[in-house]
DNA sequence: CAAGGATATCGACATCTGTCAATATTGATC
DNA sequence: GATCAATATTGACAGATGTCGATATCCTTG
């Protein structure tokens, strides 16, 4: 690695490191990749994140996902900076709406970290 | 399917349903799949199913995973139930010890799921 | 069967998490 | 600029989670 540990992002640990189930995980890349777990491992979140995948154009308006839950607002707002902040939905605001995009790289380096599938 | 939605493990939801990028997940399938991603979801539980897999044979004893952690016996007890009752670790036991092995393919179902890479 | 070691369970505790109602912020429109 | 709609933030609260010390259970061995 050329970049310091400490400036590597959460998504970044992920790509770098061998899959779960062929070497031990060391201590801190644990600590760095149990976060993005977190995030996912959360019923409504899990749906979040899908139903940003897979909405028309990759991106889906706040307000879509509001309508999809039987949950507050406040509720929805607090997941969707969850899974931003875990860097697996990127955000861009176009004048009063809200659009979550994901950050498909990081998802699918989870899912290599995990499965151990060779890209 | 063929099985009643309600009989399916954990495990076999994984394996049944689409990619998370693909399309909508379903609220139950989201629900049944979030425990499985808590259980992964913490930094000593990465480690002990990375090093379960890592070790020799593809199993370890709990004795060899109480020395790599600087936690107590309870709690490291705890954490190989949690994955065990989430059905990622098979447990035996043999005389006095007991034998953690990976159940390989519940994993790697989750990292298909994340990725959408087809196995 | 007594003793000792390996593992699990229990009870307690501090911390984290998901949720909501209330409120703030921001951008568009009249 | 006043108002309205979309989203975020705050504060509060119940319930879940990670950890430990103490103790129980279960083998094995003397």
């Amino acid at each position: 690695m050329s970049k310091s540990e400490l400036t590597l992002t959460a998504a970044e640990s992920v790509a770098c490191c061998s899959p779960v189930l062929k070497q031990p995980m060391d201590a801190q890349v644990a600590e760095r990749i149990a976060p993005m777990l977190k995030a996912i491992a959360d019923p409504v979140r899990l749906r979040l994140l899908s139903l940003v995948a897979a909405h028309e154009g990759g991106e889906a308006c706040v307000c879509d996902l509001n309508d999809a839950f039987d949950l507050s607002q406040p509720t929805i707002s607090h997941h969707l900076k969850v899974l931003h902040e875990a860097g697996l939905l990127d955000r861009s605001k176009r004048g009063v709406w809200v659009y979550y995009r994901v950050h498909t790289e990081a998802l699918t380096d989870l899912g290599t970290l995990l499965g151990g599938v060779a890209r």
